[in-house]
RNA sequence: GCCCGGGUGGCGAAACCGGUAGACGCGAGGGACUUAAAAUCCCUCGGGCUUAGGCCCAUGCGGGUUCGAGUCCCGCCCCGGGUACCA
């Protein structure tokens, strides 16, 4: 903080004293439980929901305080308007960043995390938060965690759950899973000497590619979704629907090779085949005199991590297999190949390659001397493809697609980008898997009455050298009797991922003090699915998704009544400061405690609010705050002369009258459509025009104060006590604008020529055209820009302007 | 590469549906009050001309549509974010 801005109001006791007024609210609103709804007999409920943090140990940094406070004012803007807003707030404190920051500090997380949340609790009602602090949660809690367990339980009993090998990082210093933020360049960032490798696991999936489809039509369903369109556009896109078929393309009598294309139309153009490295007919297919060769490559990919695998920049490499398939369009026989640059995840594998029609195929034609062969001509139609020449592409598509049905070679098919997703991590920090391997009766869940499956509160919860996980050195813990039959068996040691923590923690908040139920069925029925969710775009993908995923198995399984958990979200933007993001590596994070000490949680939040639009972001600056201080100190002296002399309620002038309606109108408008900056500006311009006017009319000023509300709730609690008042402002309606005093009595009009703005004249209001353009023509200006031409047109925009064509 | 955002004064920004570009705030300069400073209040502030009435230029660049474009269309450049060998 600049000297400059350093400087405190004088100690007057009629003036603003920020520090002693909010202390003194928040108390009062813990007294009087202001923030907590009636969870129950609720009218009008409203689930204002703002993505809980990591309760990192640094604290809220002014980025993380511009988004609460944002999501903050909307909630209590909804509550000026009648709402029983419910603003819950909790942890997501399982997950790799803290228990690496644990590793880092030598502590263990358990011990760790309660002072960060106290700390972060601090914070958050030291910024005035409309919390309902009676429904906290943490995801670390067993009284929490117990709940995720419960939900593994219902998705492994409904079928969605299930146990394959996968690959995942693996650090041969460490000797343990790396996560993929992890691995730098294919180096692990703690051993930048060591290549991270590929190894296979035995891990835990859900089924949520079963569910693509769903996603991808809610997505475009308005009714149920009103979401940012960037974050619509980037779900659309992780969800990657691609429409193509599926070829079999056969090796001989009992063999075939079965390819996903997009583009099936360039088939007379597949000169060979390429599969990838793990493909498991690979080892099949391999001729003697290739094995070595083959075997080399493949030992090769399999060591590579995951990561570099898939960057597009690098050289392909292949090995011929010694194979070669029919292809069926053309009847030609061509080689196959296994390269890298197919992936076993997607499609089927295996590609058919279409040198002239793909970049990719292209560049490893080349490389190998492979045959290129055109299939689609210059001018878009189908060349060399039989009977399908001279088609269009998508003609050509279409009719082989049929061809390739009629004919069994062949099927039209969707795909989709979308993996199932990996719930397993080897690691401590998170809820235990609720799954116990016996000998005779093999993967046995957790009885429901067992749970929740306790995290063991070890010391030795780091990852050490003998590769197994954490929790597998805890013997008493690790063995266990089997449910089934009681034999000595043991448990999951992989823990689940933080996002399964997140994907539910909506249905917990209105439930918290059930200790039976993961959610209650009527506070479920009243409260959800949340009516605005407010959070960062970092999540735009896979925290949305995740949880989009759970809602609908919910559904499906009849323990929910919705399918799509948040009605409406909108993701905010982000702080920068001196040009770039908050980050602690580039030293540039700005901790809002001085400053909230300095200026008071009112004047902070309604600086941060007013730096730019909310979903847009903005650049913190120091000078910035001073403006939206000395804002309030003219609103807290207007409500004292308001207070002192309150005898000018008749005589506004009309022009403040109308500004006045002009200001409700704005704001109510800009508060919705989260134009924050804009909502404030106008109650600035309000402020304005009655300090010019020396009003402080009664009327005007208590709506001023409501208005403020939102953004400065201490202050406007303070100023509606002073003015008389013995309730909460809160308890008070946002006020309505009467659309008649919107407009002023006179309006002043631009007077263009040719569309260029010569001069202004002042008209009543709804003057019609005749009127105003002979007032304007008269206008000396604007005769010499049309004298001794001929008028050829006029436009007349009612209130607005008049344009007169020349020539 | 691809997909989203964005580019407007010295700075943060505003501008509804195409209709007077720069509201509001910061900052700067000048003035009032004061012994002085702070605070507060008043005036000025996009650039260039100017006969002092105005005129010309100006919303990243180049075209276009329109009576009229920051806003719509086409082609570029730059910045931020996401994503990436997805066949």
């Amino acid at each position: 903080m600049t000297e400059q801005n350093s400087n405190a109001p004088p100690p007057d006791t009629e003036s603003y004293q920020p520090a002693a007024i909010e202390a003194k609210w928040q108390a009062r609103w813990d007294e009087c439980g202001t923030n907590e709804p009636d969870l129950d007999g609720a009218e009008r409920p409203f689930y204002n929901l703002m993505m809980f943090p990591y309760p990192s140990a640094e604290g809220l940094h002014v980025g993380n305080m511009f988004a609460f406070t944002g999501s903050d004012v909307y909630g209590r803007f909804k509550r000026l308007q009648g709402y029983d807003v419910f603003e819950p707030m909790g942890f997501d404190a399982f997950g790799i960043h803290s228990e690496n920051f644990a590793i880092k500090v030598g502590t263990h997380p358990a011990r760790l995390i309660p002072a960060n949340i106290a700390n972060f609790r601090r914070q958050l009602k030291r910024i005035g938060g409309m919390f309902d602090w009676r429904h906290e949660l943490s995801t670390t809690d067993p009284s929490y965690y117990k709940w995720t367990q419960w939900l593994f339980l219902q998705l492994y009993k409904a079928g969605k759950a299930y146990k394959k090998y996968a690959a995942v990082n693996w650090c041969p210093a460490c000797k343990t899973v790396l996560a993929n933020e992890q691995v730098i360049s294919g180096f692990c960032e703690r051993h930048p000497d060591t290549r991270v490798e590929q190894r296979t696991l035995d891990q835990w999936f859900f089924r949520i590619t079963e569910y693509a489809e769903h996603l991808l039509a809610d997505l475009g369903d308005a009714s149920k979704m009103d979401w940012s369109d960037t974050t619509v556009t980037a779900q659309r896109n992780w969800l990657g629907r691609s429409e193509g078929a599926e070829i079999e393309f056969a090796v001989d009598h009992n063999r075939t090779i079965r390819v996903f294309t997009t583009r099936p139309d360039t088939i007379h153009g597949a000169t060979f085949m390429v599969l990838a490295p793990e493909h498991p007919l690979v080892g099949d297919l391999t001729s003697v005199a290739q094995r070595e060769a083959v075997d080399a490559y493949r030992t090769a990919a399999a060591s590579h991590d995951l990561i570099s695998r898939k960057i597009g920049d690098r050289e392909k490499t292949g090995v011929f297999t010694g194979a070669f398939a029919r292809n069926p369009a053309t009847g030609r026989t061509i080689p196959v190949w296994i390269a890298d640059y197919v992936l076993m995840e997607y499609g089927t594998g295996a590609i058919m390659a279409v040198p002239a029609h793909d970049e990719r195929d292209l560049e490893f034609a080349q490389r190998y001397g492979l045959q290129v062969t055109t299939a689609v001509g210059e001018d878009g139609r189908l060349v060399e493809s039989g009977s399908f020449s001279g088609m269009t592409v998508e003609e050509g598509k279409a009719a082989i697609v049929r061809w390739l049905e009629t004919s069994g070679a062949g099927k039209g098919v969707v795909q989709y980008r979308l993996h199932d997703w990996c719930i397993s991590r080897q690691r401590y920090w998170g809820p235990p898997i609720p799954i116990i391997y016996c000998d005779d009766h093999g993967a046995v869940p957790v009885p429901e009455q067992d749970l929740p499956v306790i995290l063991p509160d070890i010391e030795d919860f780091r990852p050490d050298d003998s590769g197994i996980s954490p929790l597998a050195r805890h013997e008493e813990w690790y063995y266990t009797p089997c449910p089934v039959c009681g034999k000595r068996a043991r448990r999951e040691t992989d823990v689940s991922d933080t996002f399964l923590d997140s994907a539910w923690y909506y249905l917990r908040y209105p439930s918290t003090e059930f200790t039976d139920r993961a959610f209650d069925a009527e506070r479920t029925r009243r409260w959800c699915p949340v009516a605005t969710y407010i959070g960062g775009n970092e999540h735009a993908v896979l925290h949305l998704l995740y949880s989009r995923f759970i809602a609908m198995v919910l559904h499906e399984i009849g323990l929910v009544h919705f399918d799509e958990p948040f009605a409406k979200f909108r993701a905010h933007g982000l702080i920068v400061k001196d040009g770039a993001k908050m980050s602690k590596s580039r030293g540039n994070v700005v901790i809002p405690d001085a400053y909230i000490a300095r200026w008071g949680a009112d004047t902070f939040r309604m600086y941060l609010m007013f730096l730019g639009p909310f979903q847009e972001g903005g650049d913190f600056r120091d000078e910035g705050i001073s403006g939206p201080r000395r804002f309030l100190d003219k609103v807290w002296n207007m409500v004292g002369d308001c207070v002192r002399n309150d005898t000018c309620g008749g005589d506004v002038r009309h022009a403040a009258v109308v500004k006045w309606h002009q200001t409700i109108k704005r704001a109510t408008e800009s508060i919705e459509g989260l134009r924050y900056n804009s909502a404030i500006a106008a109650m600035m311009e309000l402020v304005n025009v009655l300090r010019e006017d020396n009003c402080c009319d009664r009327q005007v000023v208590q709506d001023l104060v409501i208005m403020l509300a939102p953004f400065a709730p201490h202050f406007s609690e303070e100023c509606w006590e002073r003015l008389g008042h013995t309730t909460s402002v809160f308890e008070e309606l946002w006020p309505e604008w009467d659309e008649n005093l919107v407009v002023e009595g006179s309006v002043e009009i631009a007077v263009q020529v040719n569309g260029k703005t010569r001069s202004t004249i002042t008209v009543a209001r709804d003057s019609g055209e005749e009127h105003v353009a002979a007032i304007a023509l008269a206008d000396a200006t604007t005769q010499r820009f049309i004298a001794g031409k001929t008028i050829r047109k006029r436009i007349y925009v009612p209130n607005r302007l008049l344009n007169v064509v020349v020539g």
